[in-house]
DNA sequence: AAACACATGTGAGATTTCTCATATTATTTA
DNA sequence: TAAATAATATGAGAAATCTCACATGTGTTT
């Protein structure tokens, strides 16, 4: 993590991003630039956080562990994406743990300095909003889908948006608990696909050798 | 469906929900007071809304129909809540469906004449913010939920909800789908609960015969 | 280098859930 | 009132998915 104070600084990526554009005062008081590297502890499950995190670039993934020790990725939110709006806006919210996927760069707002003022404010209200309510609608198309299909229908989309130059190589532990079925039977679909001549396992990952087959697959008729 | 325009008929409904109190505006002009009963539609999949309803009275049911036929239902709603408020928001948003489960009583507020000064008023905006992060918080929860536990733990969990005086009587059909199960899978957890002593069918219904074990079978430690 | 944590793989067998078929009863509709 | 529609109900067999057990590799920590 790195953290950067410098008001110049600090002004240049506020320009950059144009983050005040969001507001109707001047946030640039509130504001400060972090750096998460891959791995970095964003927030704590159940910890009410003090500040609200806008991810301006990197992915995040969002989880929140069950009483039973299951660990669940919510999503997968790629910048840009806020942090902690939902407890700015809700007092008794229930808050999920954050980690960086992968290297991110962010504004942090003191929102006990401020929050009150964001709470007033109509420009952020309303872009709080619409980005609420699309991150709600990406969530039930996810949900639908999730129940509708069995695994490989799922997975086979899943290799495609996360392939680059035919080549897949994300974690099978996490891909599995993302997509809400059990390591083991991530990789018995997986060989499945091997088995078919769809993937191949490559040096760098599985390479996508019949990319029309998997299409086929993914596309829920 | 029953409508009423009746301007004293109206304020007087609008005073008893305190409706009012969500807006910096005087929002009875663009008011009136709708009924629907069971079943009736209020809102149809893919066709943008020109009104946005608060349910101030009754429950509806939530649901989308994918390209293969199949509609899930999203959640119940009960009273209070908002149908529509996505579509003010969101230009692109996917319209779902909306039906009346039981007699429900609404507002419903004409959006063209006065979406723009909603769209602008920060009282409104926070409530409908507010009401978002809870939305989507308790949509979360239910999501890993439904993957996480077989039926007949989900299942508990609804029948005790959904119960009176110990009478458990919802439709199956809709319960299947609201739970992401086929009727069939239902009906086998269901007769396995009576089997077991759980419940017992009766005339109005289900009695639920063992409580704790119910509770027992409910609780994901 | 030993010990450890953790991702990758594979096997066997059990459980959950699905599809399809078929009857029987309401409930709606023509 | 007859016909159509939808909910309830049950059976048989298959597919999807899970749990547990275990082996291997790889990178970290001590």
């Amino acid at each position: 993590m790195r953290i950067i104070k410098d008001e110049k600084t600090v002004r240049g990526y506020l320009e950059k991003h144009s983050f005040q554009d969001i507001f109707s005062f001047d946030i640039s008081p509130y504001t400060t630039v972090v750096f998460f590297d891959a791995g970095d502890e964003i927030c704590r499950q159940d910890e009410r956080p003090e500040y609200l995190y806008y991810i301006f670039d990197g992915t995040i993934k969002l989880f929140f562990t069950q009483r039973n020790g299951k660990t669940y990725i919510i999503d997968f939110l790629k910048a840009p994406c806020f942090i902690g709006e939902a407890e700015l806006l809700v007092e008794n919210t229930y808050t999920r743990g954050v980690t960086a996927l992968a290297k991110c760069g962010s504004f942090k707002i003191d929102i006990k300095k401020c929050g009150q003022m964001l709470l007033e404010d109509p420009v952020f209200l309303r872009y709080i909003c619409r980005y609420q309510v699309e991150k709600s609608t990406r969530f039930t198309q996810n949900y639908g889908h999730n129940k509708a299909y069995p695994l490989k229908v799922r997975f086979a989309e899943f290799i495609l948006m996360n392939s680059r130059n035919d080549i897949y190589r994300e974690q099978h532990t996490e891909v599995a608990e993302f997509l809400g079925v059990s390591y083991r039977h991530l990789l018995y679909v997986l060989s499945d696909f091997v088995d078919r001549g769809i993937l191949e396992k490559a040096e760098e990952g599985y390479r996508i050798k019949n990319r029309r087959e998997l299409e086929k697959l993914a596309q829920k008729d």
